[in-house]
RNA sequence: GCGCCCGUAGCUCAACCGGAUAGAGCAUCGGCCUUCUAAGCCGAGGGUUGCAGGUUCGAGUCCUGCCGGGCGCGCCA
């Protein structure tokens, strides 16, 4: 509906060159909005404010001229200047009703765009190190990231979801450790869990599924391993105690047990996605960034643009160059390559493999990281601007009013698939996105059990739900119900609560569009939220099911286009839509 | 110390490149079930948008400085 008013100015705007030079650089459809007051009518311009001080006009001058040169139409109703400037637009009821029909055609279709060959997105979200299970931290990278995926893709752009599997580095020693430990424990080796090691009773788990034949004597064990971290050199002490592992068991049977742990908790991490209803594309990981040698890759691309320098006998990316804070080393003293190494090269294969523009869900953790990553695509000869990354703000538990701790490492944390059991996966999904990323959630864990069914997400089904019943009402009592009838009885629906409705149900587009744009998921929450009261008030008002064919049928189709544009709404969220509570 | 995010009703949060009288839910109080699902509806009270300046037709929104909270500043990953 929106382009409709904007076309009409564009068309004003064209006869009068005075103004339409001023213009030129204008999108006329960004100074129409809707209104927060029917007294404005339904849709607002601020255009001739925005002119008034490049073209030296007062602004009621401007939106008269402008007014006087609307082309005529059939769809809007009144024009009014109002205040400082405005141009209201009141449209007629046989805009909204057009715009039933178009829900009514289009079904699933309804709000999509049409789908485009470009930009390619890589989506990057979740990424949570396969060390252990994802905690309610993690669930909202997972709904937020998901949910960005749907909305953008609603807008018609080619969307690839992407989890990068960090499963390099020291990480994934002290995991293999951290499993061997529990194993040898298992079959009644008196051995001391290293402090460094991940505590989880995952890990024991895991340890169930080791070979016995790996066990040894506790003496060869215990002769090796230190207590605890000498303080202040934690990576001196698990490097001793890796060192310890391979070689009492070999560096095969090491590995082994180091790739058996990782793979159960990353088919772990993805089952747990899935079921919360968050899939993947393509699940990356970082060990084949160096299998295939894709790290000295990017490292040589730079070198040979002359961009990494050597200092203290490391290899120094200039970040500073760049913009960064501080130059980075991408290669240790000791010649192992850097955690940022690999990001780089990660990004850049991101490129390499075809996308144009990159996302990055990241944890607010990571926001120094940033300016880095952005530096390294421009060395590499890319715009640091086809890089865009959301941080998301951390998710504070609570519990019996307690502030929750959430740590990996000491095994004190609470999963995602624990919150999910206790909240619902609908629940979860809907809670997390409902508060834009760059806030703080605090999520309480009674509150969020006690007064499930008072909960947003209960209330947005449950005009789904009931407009199901309605239909299987029909079903029972059997009426037909016609929706061309009711399409050309349309002007039937002249009570103000069938009116709110109309309105609600025309900004649809509007709101996906706005909320893929601005990466706000929670902008369609709220949206669904006014609509499904909108409906509720409705159908408190109101029988749908009447004896008068016309306006019944009329009613009926009113009904089913707001079930469809709620279902299509819960679906980009990613939370169903019932036909029964 | 430097950088990023945040500060809006008792609580949790909205507010679309700056727009008209700052909106919801929860909580509190009062009404509505012989009628398509009461997980619902209708109504009431509740605000100096942390503080002080600035920019302009107009500021919760942008700028500056304070105050308060979170996070980050490694040859870790």
């Amino acid at each position: 509906m929106k382009p409709l008013v904007a076309n009409l100015l564009n068309d004003a705007l064209a006869s009068l060159p005075d103004l339409s030079d001023v213009a030129a650089d204008l999108a006329i459809e960004s100074t129409v909005e809707r209104t927060r007051d029917a007294a404005h009518g339904d849709f607002a311009s601020n255009l001739a404010m925005r002119l008034a001080r490049p073209a030296r006009k007062k602004p009621r001058d401007i939106a008269t001229a402008l007014v006087a040169a609307l082309p005529a139409n059939s769809f809007v109703d009144d024009v009014a200047i109002a205040g400082p400037g405005f141009i209201n637009f009141r449209l007629s009821p046989a805009a909204f009703h057009a715009e039933v029909g178009s829900i009514l055609d289009e079904r699933e279709a309804y709000g999509r765009a049409p789908a485009r060959s470009h930009p390619r997105i890589l989506l990057e979200f979740v990424s949570a190190n396969p060390t252990g299970p994802l905690h309610v931290g993690h669930g909202r990278l997972a709904a937020f990231g998901a949910t960005l995926g749907n909305l953008l893709e609603a807008r018609g752009y080619p969307v690839s979801r992407e989890y990068y599997v960090n499963d390099g580095g020291r990480q994934m020693d002290i995991l293999g450790v951290s499993v061997w430990i529990r194993a040898l424990q298992r079959d009644g080796i008196d051995v001391p869990f290293p402090s460094a090691g991940y505590r989880g009773e995952y890990i024991r788990d895991i340890a169930a599924t080791i070979e016995s034949n790996d066990a040894l004597s506790a003496a060869d064990v215990i002769a090796g391993l230190p207590a605890d971290a000498p303080a202040g050199d934690k990576e001196a002490y698990v490097e001793a105690i890796v060192e310890r592992a391979v070689s009492l068991l070999g560096a095969e049977r090491f590995d082994r047990i180091r790739q058996q742990a990782l793979e159960a908790i990353r088919a772990d991490i993805e089952d747990d996605l899935a079921e919360f209803g968050v899939t993947f594309d393509t699940w990356y990981s970082e060990q084949s960034l160096t299998a295939t040698n894709r790290i000295d890759a990017a490292l040589d691309v730079l070198r040979s643009g002359n961009v990494l320098y050597e200092r203290d006998g490391a290899t120094w990316f200039p970040a500073t160059r760049y913009g960064d804070e501080k130059d980075r080393v991408v290669v240790r003293e000791n010649g192992v390559k850097t955690y940022f190494a690999s990001d780089i090269a990660y990004h850049f294969d991101k490129r390499e493999r075809g996308f144009d523009y990159l996302i990055d869900v990241l944890g607010a953790d990571h926001h120094g990281y940033v300016a880095r990553v952005r530096a390294g695509l421009e060395a590499m000869g890319y715009d640091g601007n086809d890089l865009e990354v959301r941080l998301v703000q951390f998710v504070t538990l609570y519990r019996g009013g307690e502030k929750m701790q959430m740590s990996t490492r000491s095994g004190e944390f609470d999963t995602l698939r624990k919150l999910r059991a206790e909240v619902g996966n609908d629940a979860t999904r809907f809670f997390y996105v409902s508060r834009s990323n760059d806030q703080h959630l605090d999520f309480d864990l009674d509150v969020a059990r006690s007064q499930s069914s008072d909960n947003p997400v209960y209330y947005i089904q449950y005009a789904h739900a009931r407009i199901a019943s309605v239909f299987r009402q029909l079903d029972e009592k059997n009426i037909e119900w016609s929706a061309d009838d009711g399409r050309d009885h349309m002007n039937l629906l002249s009570g103000p609560h069938e009116k709110a409705l109309l309105t609600s149900l025309s900004r649809y587009p509007e709101v996906v569009e706005l909320a893929a744009a601005n990466r706000a998921p929670q902008h369609l929450v709220h949206y669904l939220r006014d609509l499904a009261n909108d409906f509720h008030s409705w159908y408190n008002a109101q029988q749908f099911i009447v004896d008068e064919a016309a306006l019944r049928n009329a009613r009926l189709s009113l009904c089913e286009a707001t079930r469809i544009v709620i279902a299509n709404g819960l679906t980009i969220l990613g939370v169903s839509a019932p036909a029964t509570m």
